[in-house]
DNA sequence: ATAAGTGCAAAGGATTTGCGATGGG
DNA sequence: CCCATCGCAAATCCTTTGCACTTAT
């Protein structure tokens, strides 16, 4: 027996129609910088891809990757998170599970904070409502860092 | 009738104090920065410190603004935060209630979040806790960051 | 074909550093 | 008086930009 019908809830649009989608073009460059993050995954600073670049021989200048980190933040592929050593970071937002970020303050060390749930929901909803009615904002994201020693620091 | 009983519970200690607690000479440059946040308040950069001194004629060099902020820093008087413009800003811990921001992604503004109570406390704290156990970090502060659009880019 | 994208090298902006001069404790 | 601190200018680090060449559509 075969079935005929398959269900393809949310099939996720390929980077291709995404760039047609933003009138931009699916350059090798660009497949090769979010393949980087697909394989690398989260918080990688401009120069953290470029030199994964460079090891999978892939000959991208770095100024056409900063070109295209900026790029892919505008189109909301990736977001950009900052951890204070002076060089700003950026994270796949698709294939990432939505988190937050514990950095340890003695060697600079970052860990991805995940699986907070309904709580946090429901605490930042009433955070959300209470800027836009007091502030006039309207709040589309937010991001906590926290902040300590890990276990080798501490 | 004298009252000859005064209760002074958690006087401040005198900044010339807390910078001979740390060996640090209390010089006029370190006076005069911590005046301006104390004055001006909240999330300053560099370059804004170092206008502010200029304002008031105190003659304050570029590197003594930079080399101070670190110092303030490290001796926990300031606290480092970042908007994404790409130059960090400090603010005073002492003077101001402690709060988080809200940044607007289209102008950059920047709004001061205070007065988060128990709710918050109790889902930190719980968050706190989880790290200490899953990651083995000790977690000693946080600061959440709210992105939106402010009144007028909204 | 052609406008968009790229690489290179130079420019720009923020922060740090070297060093001789200064002044707080 | 002496070492920490300062001011200045040069150096460094990250990021952006100008321009001629290449390429996806």
């Amino acid at each position: 027996m075969i079935i005929f019908f398959i269900e393809v809830k949310d099939l996720p649009e390929s980077w291709k129609d995404v760039f047609h989608r933003f009138n931009k073009k699916a350059t090798p460059s660009r497949r090769a910088i979010l393949e980087v993050f697909e394989e690398k995954g989260q918080h990688l600073s401009a120069e953290d891809v470029y030199e994964h670049l460079r090891a999978k021989k892939k000959k991208v200048g770095i100024a056409t990757v900063y070109r295209n980190l900026d790029l892919l933040l505008r189109m909301g592929i990736l977001r950009k998170v900052n951890f204070g050593d002076g060089r700003e970071h950026y994270e796949i937002c698709r294939t990432a599970q939505f988190h937050h970020h514990l950095i340890c303050t003695q060697c600079g060390q970052v860990v991805d904070c995940e699986g907070m749930t309904q709580e946090e929901e429901q605490f930042l909803q009433r955070l959300r409502k209470e800027f836009e009615q007091k502030q006039g904002f309207v709040v589309h994201s937010y991001h906590i860092y926290f902040y300590g020693l890990c276990p080798r620091c501490r």
